[in-house]
DNA sequence: CGTCCTCCTGACCATTTGGTCAATATTCTC
DNA sequence: GAGAATATTGACCAAATGGTCAGGAGGACG
């Protein structure tokens, strides 16, 4: 099974079953703290079956990875030049929040991967990421040259965004710590506090 | 050796040359990525004589977390209710960045841990930086409800300092990648950002 | 110099884990 | 429903890994 796109309905199938359990379990347990055992297991399928639809533990991982980036940047894309300044970047917030909310297992994935020096999405990172993130530098600054937007650097800026928004997926159980009630209550409170964060911060008036 | 202070003068110097490699090797590769074989080779001790100072991989990973938390909550704790408001939260955002530069390897390990649920480390979460928050909250609702700083929620203001400091340890490999100079050179860089973004954010005046 | 205590190591062990394979079961196609 | 293609598994393997232990070095101290 070296193959690649998925031929039957049975490998379509099995494939997503185990691409989502191997999900569960590498971003809970990170890339070498996860077992093919769990992953089969999680999956209800055996070790063997796993090795018949993937090459290795590597392979696995590695498809994962490169199936996410893509979703992972969408909001980012969004980012719209004929928009309001502000409210484009807020909005980019908000939805990088939102997907911290709903995809919280795919921003620990990350996390982790990048953390010990992505030894296998660098090139991904190096490639696309930094191409396209590049391009809404170049246009944050535009913002900025035509006065509708306040003069911070783009690229900190947008680092800013992905670790204020980030952090409530990949450090969750901190925050649920410090903040009394469990759950994703406070969700709505760190949309709140970005929201006038980010308003306040851009607005291109004062100072 | 199921000794907690070290009596002679050897076992205080293998000690810290076992903790400082362990440091390195848990940092870089996670606490189930760490091998005790990696960690003797680069303190330069043998596997047994590792096993001789600790009673086991998880004793060492414990001990340098304990050990290390208290120092990485310092920042936090200098913040001061008599300076002026704005200069003292700016003056912790430079501080914690300031650690993210000196002390990287700790930021990734902290980081690593907590991704992972904390699970060794949940206990000193919820106990003493717990309150040590809740007391800083505090005292930034005071400068609040003075109308010395911008009202937004004290809580999600600490986390958004610790996540856009921390990230350029956590996270240096993928800002290296989008930022072209490699070292640390950026840094300075983001010191001018953070230190003019929290400043606008946190502005009393405005809106 | 002898002896006690600390320090260190080679050899060894049990378990875990990624991965293989031959054989069997299931599904698909005509 | 026969036969080919696909799917699944139990049994097994080699390497890695956390940890043990008996015994030997090495230093401190009388």
């Amino acid at each position: 099974m070296n193959v690649e796109r998925p031929r039957t309905r049975i490998q379509k199938k099995n494939r997503e079953t185990i691409l989502d359990a191997a999900l569960a379990v590498f971003s809970a347990e990170g890339f070498r703290g996860a077992t093919l055992d769990q992953i089969a297991e999680t999956a209800g399928l055996s070790k063997p079956n796993l090795l018949y639809y993937f090459a290795s533990k590597e392979a696995i991982y590695s498809e994962l990875l490169s199936t996410l980036l893509d979703t992972w940047l969408d909001p980012l894309r969004a980012l719209d030049e004929a928009g309001d300044p502000v409210d484009e970047i807020v909005g980019y917030v908000m939805r990088k929040l939102q997907m911290s909310r709903d995809m919280p297992r795919e921003s620990r994935l990350f996390a982790q991967e990048i953390v010990q020096g992505a030894p296998r999405i660098l090139e991904q990172i190096e490639g696309p990421l930094r191409r396209l993130v590049d391009d809404k530098a170049a246009l944050v600054t535009r913002w900025i040259d035509t006065g509708r937007i306040a003069a911070l650097d783009p690229y900190h800026l947008i680092f800013s965004i992905w670790a204020t928004t980030q952090h409530y997926a990949d450090f969750n159980t901190q925050v649920c710590s410090i903040l009394k009630p469990e759950g994703d209550a406070h969700m709505d409170d760190a949309a709140t506090f970005l929201s006038a964060f980010y308003r306040r911060a851009l607005d291109p008036r004062q100072l």
